[in-house]
Parts: structure tokens; sequence; C-alpha cells
DNA sequence: CGCCATGTTAGAGG
DNA sequence: TCCTCTAACATGGC
């Protein structure tokens, strides 16, 4: 469910609530999970303080000191929430609780179990696989053309891998490509820098938004959000295109669908 | 009942 | 080696 701003949306909602407290508990009701045990995790945890709560790609980052850090991802349905009761959550869905000292525990909800709970011991190591962070300047258009011209890949698939870019779900490659006016099948290698840059500066331009938004919500998962309002072609298969009011189409383009217009996004020549 | 879903990964095959 | 696709994980909503 959540991509990088729904994540980041997260982690700065419970992040206040969490930074200099000392962890006191934990406890796991789907062992599978927790990595690499729910004992394990405990023992590792217990008497470890939060020193800050960051993001890196679609992971949620607990760092405790000492490069060690419990890292989140919430995959499809997961949830986390730092309160006394369960409030709007369903106490059937909780998965997963972090006790604190003086104040209130942690709790990740996840109806399909598909999330995971992750103790690292280094953080740098656990997170070594992932592509680089959208949002860092550290990323320029020249670097990230290199990038484009060293796979031969589709674009929406590429832009879906997290070890090439990390962050980017289905909702906001379909933007991003959308304001890049380029197809999602068109080959990563074929594009010119100048191509290069308005990507890259579209996937910024969509995630900067969709932050200030506090993200995307379209069902009972991910509550709280604007960003789907704002949304010009993700699920919007047969309206009218916002730019040239051609209807937008829906395809299946390495095993998900993209959403795109068929006019603004020509098509490449052949396959891929 | 069947199909879809904001995610990731192991394995097969080209 | 690289790319693409399938199955799997497990559940809820339509």
């Amino acid at each position: 469910m959540p991509e990088l701003p729904e994540v980041e949306t997260i982690v700065r909602a419970i992040r206040p609530a969490l930074v200099g407290r000392r962890i006191t508990g934990f406890e796991a009701s789907w062992p599978r999970q927790v990595q690499p045990s729910v004992d394990a995790v405990r023992a590792a945890l217990l008497g470890r303080r939060v020193q800050a709560v960051s993001r890196r790609g679609k992971y949620v980052v607990l760092e405790l000191g000492g490069g060690a850090g419990l890292l989140v991802h919430l995959k499809m349905s997961g949830r986390l929430c730092v309160a006394e009761g369960h409030g709007q959550e369903r106490p059937q869905h909780q998965r997963a609780v972090l006790r604190l000292s003086g104040g209130a525990p942690l709790r990740f909800y996840d109806a399909r179990k598909f999330g995971r709970l992750r103790f690292a011991p280094e953080l740098a190591a656990a997170l070594s696989g992932l592509g680089p962070e959208p949002l860092d300047p550290a990323l320029g258009p020249a670097r990230f053309h290199a990038m484009l011209s060293a796979r031969r890949r589709q674009l929406k698939p590429l832009l879906l891998d997290q070890s090439f870019l990390a962050g980017l779900g289905n909702i906001y490659t379909d933007e991003a490509l959308f304001r890049a006016r380029l197809h999602p099948r068109r080959s990563s290698a074929g594009l010119d820098a100048r191509q290069a840059r308005a990507l890259l500066a579209a996937i910024r331009a969509v995630l900067l938004q969709a932050i200030a938004c506090a993200g995307t919500s379209l069902d009972w998962i991910y509550p709280g959000g604007r960003m789907q309002a704002r949304l010009r072609v993700y699920g919007r298969e047969g309206e009218p295109c916002p730019r040239c009011r051609a209807p937008l189409r829906a395809q299946a383009v390495g095993q998900r669908t993209a959403h795109f217009c068929p006019r603004c996004q020509p098509a490449p020549r052949s396959r891929a």
C-alpha cells in the first residue's frame, strides 16, 4: 500500500512519540513477520533507546544507536501508530507491539500479514541493496540519465525496482511518467538527457506534492491523505486526459497495471 | 464465486 | 548477465 509519501507521513506522525524512549517490551502474534525471530528481536531491543525515526525508501527505520535499528516494511496493508488503545484499528489485525517507557506503545497492524519487522545490527548493510533516494539532492540529472542508460528495461518496472530507485510504487510511477510524458513501456536506455531530466523532475514534483498532501487515501488501508484528488492518471482509465482530453488507458506492464494517456505518452515503436 | 489490490521476492526460462 | 514472467505470501472489498 504505502509508497514513499505515505511512509514519510507515517514517520513524521510517530517520530515525536518515539524519539528518546526506552524499549521495555516487544510482542508479535504472527511470528513469520518478524526477522530473525520474535525472541531474537525482543532480546535485541529490550533496554535500548530510540535515537531517531527515519525513512529509507519504503522502510520505517527506528535507529537504536551503534548503527543498529528496527526496520519496518508495511508492504500492502501494514499500519503503524502510537496509542494506548486500538482507537479506530481492528484489534484482531494487531500483529506486534513495541512497549516504551514513559509513553504509549508503538502498534503494528496488518490485515494481510505481508508486512515485515526486522532487527538490523547494521542498518547500513541491511539497506545497502536499495537504490538512491529520489529526493536526495545528490542525485543529479546526469547521474540519473547514466542510471537509465545502463539498463534496458521498460520504464515502469524499472522505476518500481527498489534497487534502482527507492520509494516509488504503482501510483507514483504512473503519475511521474504522465507528467514527464513518457510511455510506461519505453526503454530506459532510449531516453536522451532532456527526457531523463524531465523524468527526475516529474518524480520529485509528484512526491513532494504527495508528501504535502499527507499521501494518497484510496481505501480503508491508508486514511487521512488528500493526494487522491490530485492524481492525474492513476485509477482514472476512461476519463479524459487532464492535458489533451483523450481517454486515459489502463494496461498491464511488467505484471502491474499502468495508467497513462495514449496521446501524451506515445507508445514506443516495437516492444520494450 | 471470481477478480482485483498502493509490495516484494524466489525461481524458471529466454 | 540481464531481462521478463509466474507463483507465493494472505486478506478484504466489490
